[in-house]
DNA sequence: CTGAAAGCGCTTACAG
DNA sequence: CTGAAAGCGCTTACAG
């Protein structure tokens, strides 16, 4: 019994034709009569062989991977929903197409740079995701420079050498505003994210913006870097502040969740004397107490939809940009009245 | 200028040599003279050469990646601070050896099988990391069907194919139960995880042996899938028992916020009516109100050193197992005695 | 210690 | 519509 794999040549021998035929049929390349097509593919099944992607990679120059590069500390990166999720999306994508996710965690610029570096210069994949677009990204360069395509997840904020997936923050955290306005509440405050990072940035311009269309202004705003420590810490300033806010927006679960545990440890009862909302529709927030109004979007989708428009970017040269349903607030109860509404 | 991709021919050229010697100097193989060695090095270095992957990788048959497919919900994946940790700390063992970490994300049994075959009948990667280890793993015959090399994280409960790299839950759960019976409780449940995977089912053997030494019976216990919404279910269950515990060890963190937010919601205050535990480190633990005692492993140092001990078992074809340094108990604030201790 | 050559398993002009 | 051959960029016996 032969144990060796079998390779192009069996399956060429066996349907009695070249190897170059049979490679025509495993590529979908015109030019191979119906009969002999069947016959070839016959082969194949009884051999059970497939095309070699070492082999195949070595010929085309493509790895058939794609890969994604996350720079983020362990614990941030722990902490948040979106990217377990958003990789189950990629992953459902790229099945299909027999391609691949190449995945590495990095902790600093340096190494993020080195990684993309090290990813071209072998060929290890043939584009790369890139998510948390930040401001003025070096990474835009660099790519260039290195001529590995990429999709942007998330809308960039320079003109774009690459195709856009992009899932708008700022609805969501619009109707967070609308929904607190609409409570009754007048003194709102917002803690938000890295504004370093494009979303970061748009999610306070969201909420600015909403709140300005009210003809308010906020009662307080705080700038972090998405962590739990970070919220919890701008809780507490906002609490020592001239004037208390009755609501308070997040721009992210586990800041949501930290700023409540601050809120709770002064005596402040949510949403009674304070209400409360976040970003990401982290699982937990449903099972806190109280349970945690948020903002959810689809990152499975999100995903899903970006590896997609790589691969089209990859095999037609050009992808067009893609708009998916934006992301919506999820009421639960830690939002309520103000404790004395105006009037 | 050339904008071609240098290669070893190239490199060959410019030290004089055949491509056979460069090759030799970039394997470590011996029989090449010294000056040779150094003319060698210097021509590749001013040539920016290194070695092609995938070329390498048909000749040498090695894909020069690992692979780790992990079977989770999304959701339940998101919520727990294992996975990142562990795959950071895969990367920076990967990293200074030129390997790469394929990850797959996958939703069920079926997908998961379909998915080591592919790695394998592709041999996308050279290895696999084996998480999540279960009763009666069906992986084993599977890889062994493959012929794929694994490591282990964590112990088997079969006599081991493979080497194990290993991290002690039970030492922690132990201190969290003295911990607890040293402060008075008496009346202690344990909210356990899936006991078809092994640390599930380890966890909750270690949480009755550690109460049986202490003379104790559990006042409850339930399994369930670890899951934050399966957690607050057991807590409601025990909450509706006959005797009520005035302590709760859950082998998650999830659970344990879960939880938390049952009891809180029932009007039971923790921890002066009853204490909690969580199970993980959970970074969002330490900012809850009160803050999660919980016992914490290194999952970082346990991905490096899987990578580590994968890699030697391919190089060596052998490998030793090796054991990590046991998760310890992390005091924090949802521990105190109990509302009426005993005698 | 070194060189020339075959081979890894495909793809793709090129010729017929 | 089909075949023979070169080439992708390495590694590794084999011969000297």
């Amino acid at each position: 019994m032969d144990t060796r794999r079998p390779t192009i040549a069996d399956v060429a021998k066996r349907a009695g034709v070249s190897k170059g035929l049979v490679s025509f049929v495993f590529n979908d390349k015109p030019g191979v009569a119906a009969p002999t097509r069947v016959r070839i593919l016959a082969a194949a099944e009884e051999l059970g062989w497939q095309p070699d992607p070492v082999a195949r990679s070595l010929s085309t120059q493509r790895a058939a991977a794609l890969g994604l590069v996350v720079r983020r500390d362990p614990t941030v990166l722990a902490a948040d929903p979106f990217f377990p999720a958003f990789m189950a999306g990629v992953e459902t994508a790229l099945t299909e197409r027999r391609q691949v996710l190449v995945l590495s965690l990095v902790p600093d610029a340096a190494a993020e740079t080195a990684t993309y570096r090290s990813l071209a210069a072998h060929r290890r994949v043939d584009g790369v995701l890139l998510t948390d677009l930040r401001h003025d990204d070096d990474r835009f360069p660099l790519l260039a420079e290195l001529g590995l395509p990429a999709v942007c997840v998330g809308r960039p904020d320079v003109a774009g050498a690459f195709p856009v997936v992009n899932l708008d923050d700022a609805a969501g955290l619009r109707s967070a505003v609308d929904h607190l306005v609409g409570l009754g509440h007048r003194r709102i405050a917002y803690v938000g994210g890295d504004v370093g990072m494009l979303h970061g940035r748009r999610r306070r311009k969201s909420f600015l913006e909403a709140l300005a269309r009210h003809g308010l202004d906020p009662v307080g705003v705080v700038d972090t870097d998405f962590s739990a420590a970070a919220g919890a810490r701008a809780v507490v300033e906002l609490l020592a502040g001239a004037v208390l806010p009755t609501a308070l927006v997040f721009a992210s679960d586990p800041m949501a969740v930290a700023g409540l545990a601050v809120l709770q440890r002064q005596g402040v009862q949510v949403p009674r004397d304070c209400s409360v909302t976040g970003f990401d529709g982290m699982d937990l927030g449903r099972h806190l107490h109280p349970a945690l109004t948020t903002v959810e979007a689809d990152p499975l989708a999100w995903g899903r939809a970006a590896a997609t428009v790589l691969l089209r970017l990859l095999d037609d040269g050009r992808a067009d940009d893609l708009e998916l349903p934006s992301a919506a607030l999820v009421l639960r109860s830690s939002t309520a009245p103000p404790p004395d509404p105006p009037g």
